[in-house]
DNA sequence: CAGGCATATTCTCCTGAAGGCATATTATCC
DNA sequence: GGATAATATGCCTTCAGGAGAATATGCCTG
């Protein structure tokens, strides 16, 4: 998961992930699409092809790099674990906040001190 | 999206936000449930914040930090758009391996050289 | 097999970011 | 207001990784 957000991470990777959205791209392809010289290109995706995110088909000289699915369904699924909060309409501290507010209610008739609870 | 990713790549980072999936925390449970010391808690704090992953809410001298639901729903949007990809059973690639596989076969009975289409 | 392409690798330089430690800031309590 | 707790900030050092240029590797054609 690390792997695959610190290859996103990097601009220029992601935008080569960007590019091969709309299918496989040869090196050169990709370098004169996005305004990078050969060896940066070849970096890049390096790292990608590490993260598993890119494979590579050999075409003569040329190598032609495609996306490959399984690093995003893995996101797909860690996101999933995150749907309880981004699924609903509000925000962990939304929540909190109304606590808050209750406990301040409470208070007005007492001391103004606000108790801690975290351990 | 590039902020999100960046956020996200940091290991130490990583495990903030997977600990606040269980709901928000004061800046000292975290850095005593992770193992940090305070000023690497809050120094990561911050680019979650600025990555608004994560808000504070003051709780008397403490900071509960709390996810935040918006860069989670970017993230799902931007993983739609990559659907076509990982939904299918098949990675880009394969199809073009069968393509590769078609057109050996053509030059069976031809020259052996491949001609390349990406210009 | 010589020559030319397409790509990969190596080396060096440099910037940015993370960790550790000390200190500033803010809020609470007495 | 002074002491104390919780957090934030600043400074310093270290290290990873990205860019550039030169070179190596592999493959094809004549």
């Amino acid at each position: 998961m690390i792997e695959t957000f610190t290859a996103l991470a990097e601009p220029n990777r992601l935008r080569i992930v960007e590019l091969l959205r709309g299918g496989p791209h040869a090196v050169n392809a990709i370098g004169a699409a996005l305004g990078l010289n050969q060896p940066q290109v070849s970096k890049h995706l390096r790292v990608l092809k590490e993260a598993r995110l890119v494979e590579v088909e050999p075409r003569a000289q040329q190598r032609v790099y495609g996306l490959r699915a399984e690093p995003l369904r893995e996101l797909n699924q860690w996101l999933e674990r995150y749907r309880r909060i981004w699924a609903e309409r509000a925000d962990q501290l939304d929540e909190l906040i109304e606590e808050l507010k209750s406990a301040e209610q409470e208070d007005r008739d007492g001391r103004r001190k606000i108790r801690r609870r975290k351990r």
